[in-house]
DNA sequence: CATGAATGAGCTTTCATTCAT
DNA sequence: AATGAATGAAAGCTCATTCAT
């Protein structure tokens, strides 16, 4: 598995020497706990995963656990808070009259960083913690702002009226979001080009 | 909340006079149940739901529960048998030329009986048991197999090559299916109507 | 299974007509109730029994139970009190020179009226409730007492001292008491005339 | 109480120092928890002893009892494994002639290492537990057995027949093995060299 | 900082007992 | 008197969290 990462926010990057040695076993260990996490919660669910068995999967003694994360909660905020990244200013990058390629660009360059498990945990959990709904809630205004301004530059003719476009960048950022979630639930998988393709052309 | 129902599976039909009174009470603690479950299980997750919150929303008493379900999946399993039913042999009103029509009837006659709760619980917790995860498998598999029969009735001339009414099929399916969890989660609303005639437009 | 009973003491005999096939039935399931407690006590013990387990075997209404036996332990405390038997007064069937015959007399005619049931459950409930208790020291104390009076008659010229005939007249009643218990906990057979043949021997 | 244990299976033996003292506090504590199962398994018997009731006459919290013993059960299997032994392979100290010494050698040495109150438990929860069952079968048979060859040893004119031998070794492992239960239920007494001197008496 | 035994609140589940019919 | 649904106290067990070492 190797997840994107963003900030481990500790910041140890100063350090040296001995301090640096330890800073990078215990790097490691919380590393490995976010790890194990990650692929539990993913699986099971956060209420259904015991920290044990976090501890086990992390190769990390159960009271290592509770050190970095006081509360079994903090796991799921740390996940959250360095596992998922919304990029809320990036450029968008559209072409016009190329409406199709440019949804496939934006599905590639999502503005999302999280592994699919994490996209996971962000649905599954939502209820559960209040960053987790308001980050899920961000991800997806991003995503259907972005579709929307990227298909309103690719068609400046403006063909498909405001209301449509408005479902149309819906249905993507939907299909683009819930996409891991139907593959392991239903088993069938999705194509983002297919979708970018299929959405663009039932705008011109 | 309103639950269609279908086939309590007591066998009460024929009772009459006292027997039907205590038939009645004993049907409405056992329907408080699993409404209060329906509830819990779709805000906060089976995991993180206890069975004496269960009780104490259905204002029983904890031991009742477990007079009627032996265990706490038990409920589980008597939600998704008693309150999801997926139609597998439904005729599909498809009327040739009219593709938004169509899927916008089959969005209507959705073949999956089921409040917007117990949706949410399908999704939420086909990892929980395997009855669950089955269901709601049927239930994809079946919407995705009348879309695409429908869009085939509905576009004669074949337009839209194979693969790209698959990909309409699936994405219609998943749109429907996951509705609710996009609205709840979101704040999107779909209008499956628009995701019709939006898909429709895009094959013809 | 049989079971020889003495004084179901709840005082039927004298009814006649209806009441009177009313008390049969009521007797009727009296008596199943304390027929299946007795099997499953010996073959459970009476903590590990459920109410329920009884109200089965015995095919009556759960309730029922409780309108003849207010509380749990009443069942076992009816079943010790009518379904074990010791006959203090009755005679020893004792023939000078004959100790073993003597002996094997007093097994055949023990003055103990319990099924092979009955005495495990004697013996495995003895800390359950003091009635219990109470009647298996009466028990054993009885069939010690007859013992060690017609060892006594059947060996007048005391060739055995006190000490040895005690011994041999407490021994005697163990074996013949927990036979069952034996019997069933280490599948080895015990033959009552083979003890008394032996223990008598032993004695001249 | 003083408890023969073998092999108490931490493994602690080649530690020392500070992981010493630790380990006899874990020790402490696990052994604690079996002793007052003991005591309370052989008063009360299994299913009437909460797990409660022997975390507080151990003096330790009652989660300590299931993360030594995750299930109640694993507390009655551990003490029967640990806490009753059956010496099989052990010399037979017979004197040719003397099968009352014989005898009563045998049942000072008997290849039971079990205190009275595990005596009582193996055969009260003889049908608790397979464990507890094969152990109590084991432990007859081989008394049975070792009887039966010492009285072989001890009486090379073979004056009692096979039968006889038989009886006499059957009572034999029956009156030392339920000593303690007659003892404490009926509150006779029974002397094992007084059981074997009769015994012997019987077959000279 | 690292460890894992210790702790107890709180969970699911059981079951004797009650009670309306 | 008969019935079995209802009731809740109490059991076994789980597991996040604490803490001594």
């Amino acid at each position: 598995m190797l997840h994107q990462r963003f900030g481990g926010g500790q910041g140890w990057s100063g350090r040296r020497g001995r301090a640096r040695v330890r800073a990078v076993v215990i790097r490691d260990a919380r590393t490995r706990i976010l790890d194990a996490a990650e692929e539990l919660f993913a699986g099971s669910g956060y209420a259904a995963t015991q920290t044990t068995m976090i501890a086990r999967l992390a190769m990390v003694p159960r009271g290592l656990i509770h050190r970095h994360f006081p509360h079994k909660i903090d796991v799921l905020v740390a996940l959250v808070d360095e596992r998922t990244y919304v990029e809320e200013g990036r450029e968008v990058d559209a072409v016009p009259g190329d409406p199709a390629g440019t949804l496939s660009r934006l599905a590639r360059g999502l503005p999302l960083r999280a592994s699919p498990a994490m996209r996971r945990i962000l649905f599954r959990e939502a209820e559960t913690h209040g960053s987790v709904k308001e980050r899920l809630g961000r991800l997806n205004g991003e995503l259907v702002r972005r579709a929307r301004f990227a298909l309103g530059l690719a068609l400046p003719g403006a063909r498909g009226d405001a209301a449509r476009l408005e479902v149309a960048a819906t249905m993507f950022a939907a299909v683009l979001l819930y996409q891991e979630n139907l593959c392991q639930l239903t088993g069938h998988q999705i194509d983002p080009d297919a979708v970018a393709e299929l959405i663009a052309h039932s705008l011109v």
